[in-house]
RNA sequence: CGGGGAGUAGCGCAGCCUGGUAGCGCAUCUGCUUUGGGAGCAGAGGGUCGCAGGUUCGAAUCCUGUCUCCCCGACCA
């Protein structure tokens, strides 16, 4: 059996039965089949230069919902888009010492500006075009960003001042997986300045808490949310916390974090403001952001052995139909009835989650039967057939694909409904679709995160099999800092596991330290981690 | 970056040890048959075997280098 701790659903059923859409299936190779689905659901692909990858149409499409949906809730809380460059002048990175260091052993430099005839045929740097000062690519953009923001400040009415950007950053990675740890990536980065402490908080708060909601509520993915402890922050950062995932392996996936900066890069910047009574302040920042490793949390939350499987609010097309064509004179007839329940979507018109139903008549060339299969594999949520006869009886055949097998016969679990009847049902069943994604997800967490662990030993026990996932464990401790901490770190490494978070509505604590001893101050929870 | 594995047609692979000018399945194209659902039969097209050197009369095959991917580790907001 694979890395389970609790078996997957499908394990239950007649597996002889059922022809699934792809050759792994997670329970015996989770990695293998998290590769399979991102080219078989056609994503992306490998693109010759390490760490980087090609999105594709389907892939970029959830993306571009992704960040559709967040960029309105980004809006929504007042603050702005910008775009700041993407080469960062090398000096900006020696004034802030913690945060060059976390960085410096994977940023790109440019150093040159000139190519020239290398007398082989090929080309190489001019060395009379060398920089004088070379450039950094972005590996976040806190410095530059700081330096605007010392421009742009000047009194307390200019607070606080809020932007974001979606950009690509750059990070030299010594391990990259395909969405999950790319050296090129897509992400936003919203950067706030505040008048203090307590405003930025709330900004570092607000963000976190929004994170929740997109993930939870537009992308169905159950995330807890929480501090970072002290080894986990962001270089730089006085308070890290993020929105922590669950996969289907057992294992965490950190979704988004949001940093409160202190005034650690106002004083390397030098972002200050006058304040009502004539002094100069520093002011309080923070930065947070979300990246397209969202998508690889996508794929191993609702992924399944037929392929991903899409939450209706982010996937580019939510309802599929396709007609069964045969390159006969009746295709046309067949098309004709098909583009009927298309203008039916488009003239009511009918709106899910508040937003036109994305519906898409696939017209393509190619077997019916293979096209359906494209589809499972990408995961639309509703995959609708007609075939002639559906068409003389005015009905069609409608699969959804959160509930793609029948269990009984192993075979696909068709609905043969009225255009009207189906029509009238596709806003409330994308819905129900959509939330069906998000309540087997937090039950499937649920299950597997362990609470009432009292020592070190049962933690051990619990992940004795390396090659196993079992889940999360909360445990209690004494929040160590320092050497204490590190102790800590090491123990738990020897285990293979990280601290995730201090989860933000975990009840008191009111044990002991697992690690220590003494008297615990929070409950956090430990697991493997991507 | 260290250890291991891999790169041959769009996808999945065999061939490599024991050098002799490339093969299988699926997909694609053509024809015929079939038509409530991942069709059958027949035929066809498609590859400078990751790249660059070397050995050899001759290299997918042997040698060296290099790039990329996967797994384990280190590292990682």
């Amino acid at each position: 059996m694979g890395p389970f701790a609790v078996p997957l659903q499908d394990l239950s059923q007649p597996m002889s039965a059922i022809r699934h859409a792809l050759n792994t299936r997670r329970a015996d190779d989770f990695s293998a089949w998290y590769q399979e689905v991102i080219s078989a659901a056609d994503m992306a692909e490998e693109s010759g230069v390490r760490g980087c990858m090609v999105i594709k149409p389907w892939g970029y499409g959830i993306w571009e919902r992704i960040q559709r949906l967040m960029d309105d809730r980004i809006k929504a809380a007042g603050v702005q888009n910008c775009y700041f460059p993407i080469f960062i002048p090398l000096s900006n990175f020696t004034r802030e010492a913690e945060h060059v260091e976390g960085f410096a052993k994977e940023m790109a430099v440019v150093t040159h500006h000139r190519l020239i005839a290398d007398g082989k045929g090929g080309l190489v740097p001019d060395p009379a075009a060398k920089l004088e000062e070379p450039l950094v690519v972005r590996p976040t953009s806190e410095t530059i960003i700081g330096d605007a923001m010392a421009r742009w400040v000047q009194s307390w009415r200019d607070l606080p001042l809020l932007t974001n950007q979606w950009a690509n950053v750059v990070r030299w990675e010594m391990r990259t997986r395909m969405f999950l740890r790319t050296s090129e990536f897509l992400w936003q980065e919203g950067h706030t300045a505040h008048a203090d402490r307590a405003d930025a908080l709330k900004e570092t708060h607000r963000a976190l808490e929004m994170y929740r909601a997109c993930a939870e509520d537009d992308l169905a993915l159950p995330v807890i949310a929480g501090e970072k402890p002290e080894n986990e922050r962001f270089p730089g950062a006085v308070e890290t916390w993020s929105i922590e995932a669950m996969m289907q392996d057992g294992k965490a996936l950190q979704a988004g974090t949001s940093h409160y900066l202190g005034t650690n890069f106002a004083h390397a910047a030098g972002i200050q403001y006058q304040d009502k009574e004539g002094g100069q302040q520093f002011c309080h920042t923070t930065s947070w952001g979300v990246s397209t490793r969202l998508i690889g949390g996508i794929i191993m939350t609702h992924g399944d052995d037929d392929g991903l499987r899409v939450p209706p609010k982010i996937a580019p097309h939510q309802i599929v139909i396709i007609p069964m064509l045969r390159e006969a004179p009746e295709d046309e007839a067949l098309i004709e009835y098909c583009q009927e329940v298309v203008d039916m979507f488009a003239s009511i018109p009918l709106t899910a989650f508040g937003e036109r139903i994305r519906i898409l008549l696939d017209k393509s060339p190619g077997k019916a039967a293979a096209k359906r299969w494209d589809w499972v594999r990408k995961g639309a949520p509703i995959i609708v057939e007609v075939g002639p006869r559906d068409m003389a009886e005015g009905k069609l055949a409608m699969l959804r694909r959160d509930a793609l097998w029948n269990a009984d016969n192993g075979k696909p679990a068709f609905q043969f409904l009225s255009r009207e009847g189906f029509s009238s049902q596709a806003p409330s069943l994308l819905e129900k679709i959509q939330q069906s994604l998000f309540v087997d997800a937090r039950d499937r967490r649920d299950a597997q995160i362990t609470r009432g662990v009292t020592s070190l030993d049962e933690v051990a026990a619990h992940f004795a099999d390396s090659q196993k996932y079992p889940g999360w464990v909360e445990v209690q401790w004494s929040k160590p800092t320092g050497e204490a901490l590190e102790k800590v770190v090491e123990q738990l490494k020897a285990l293979k596991l990280t601290v995730r978070n201090v989860p933000r509505d975990s009840a008191p604590a009111d044990g002991t330290c697992i690690f220590t001893g003494a008297p615990a101050v929070e409950r956090i929870l430990v697991a493997r981690a991507y």
